[in-house]
DNA sequence: AAGCCGGGGCG
DNA sequence: CGCCCAGGCTT
């Protein structure tokens, strides 16, 4: 570690950072004040997740669940309403649950201990420094993907950042090098540096106020760090779904569980097609009937939905059906048009709804 | 250590 | 269109 920090001249790398963002910090809601509930939200939503994104649900969330309580005895399913689209759905069921711990073990008042904090469901070594730098001024680090690449220009850092024990690296450097009286602003100025002008492609290092301390600039190796280990590609997966409604225009649809892939939320009725002698049509016609008692004859919808995850990629083609009754607890819940609202549908199945609305005005 | 868990932006 | 971004949990 010695050997690392060697080079860097601290208290003036700390000044030229800090007092870089404190002249061009970004307004974002979530830095109206430090309330630690607020700082916290917003930094499970920007978790894997953009500014751009984030800004109008958190706007929407703090307006529905203005502080712990709140979120503590939100009904569930408002909750994931208020999270549908962003994503990383066990995100918000983890937050809740904590916030819940909060609520009803420190009376809820989020702890300004970082060993306390970091004990709470979803609140990992990131989260746990972010929040407690930020809301708290506790020199905790707080190292995200931002503040790794930075950092790994910053101190010529060559380990693979995909790879846990690389994460520790930085962690302990970060601990050597934040600044003890303003944790909260270097910390974030790490961050926003990172968002702003040390970005992944084509850094600007014309306009970085750290270029004087930055080793990778020095040598020119700005473009090649951080050095990170490619993902495999996706599998590819074909599905058929149907868009079932009954003869007074209510749909039929279906809760996932409570695990896995998009835990909890709502979908329309589909399977995986895999048969080499059925059509999909039939294939799914038979999956409606084994699996709910829905018995109906399929029509299809012209053009296929291809949804991409992160590790796997849904072909959906599409089909309609009336079905009037179904087995009583085998998942299959009927809601009129306007209930339809109300629930939470991951994007791939707001594509779908999309699709059949547009095909049912034609 | 490796895999699971979503979604969107950019060149 | 293929490429990139990325914390926490589970196994």
């Amino acid at each position: 570690m010695k050997n690392i920090l060697s080079k860097l001249k601290k208290e003036e790398f700390q000044q030229d950072l800090i007092g870089w963002f404190q002249k061009e910090q970004r307004i974002l809601p979530w830095r109206e004040n430090s309330d630690p509930y607020r700082v916290w939200v917003s930094e499970v939503m920007l978790q894997q997740t953009r500014v751009d994104t984030v800004i109008p649900y958190f706007l929407n969330f703090m307006e529905k669940f203005p502080n712990p309580a709140a979120l503590a005895n939100a009904d569930e399913e408002q909750v994931m309403k208020a999270w549908e689209g962003l994503g990383y759905y066990s995100r918000v069921r983890n937050l809740q649950a904590a916030v819940r711990e909060v609520h009803e073990s420190y009376d809820g008042v989020v702890p300004a201990d970082p060993d306390k904090f970091g004990e709470l469901k979803g609140v990992g070594p990131y989260t746990k420094g972010a929040v407690m730098s930020i809301a708290y001024n506790i020199p905790e680090p707080a190292v995200d993907g931002n503040v790794m690449r930075v950092m790994s220009r910053i101190l010529l850092i060559e380990e693979d950042i995909a790879k846990p024990k690389t994460r520790k690296l930085f962690d302990t450097a970060i601990r050597e090098v934040i600044a003890k009286d303003n944790p909260s602003d270097f910390n974030q100025a790490l961050m926003e540096l990172g968002a702003l002008i040390c970005t992944p492609t084509s850094p600007s290092c014309l306009l970085c106020p750290v270029r004087e301390h930055c080793q990778a600039f020095e040598q020119g190796k700005q473009n090649v760090l951080p050095v990170k280990s490619k993902k495999k590609k996706q599998k590819s997966l074909l599905l058929g779904a149907a868009v079932l409604t009954d003869s007074e225009g209510n749909f039929w649809i279906h809760k996932r569980p409570s695990e896995g892939l998009l835990a909890n939320l709502w979908e329309f009725p589909n399977c995986e097609t895999v048969s080499e002698t059925m059509t999909q049509k039939a294939e799914l016609e038979l999956f409606l009937n084994k699996a709910y008692g829905a018995l109906t004859e399929l029509t299809p919808i012209e053009g296929i939905i291809q949804h991409v995850f992160s590790h796997l990629i849904w072909n959906i083609t599409l089909f309609t059906g009336k079905v009037e009754r179904a087995d009583a607890g085998a998942g299959l819940v009927k809601v009129t048009e306007e209930e339809m609202r109300a629930y939470a549908f991951p994007v791939s199945h707001q594509k779908i709804y999309q699709l059949f609305l547009d095909k049912e005005k034609n």
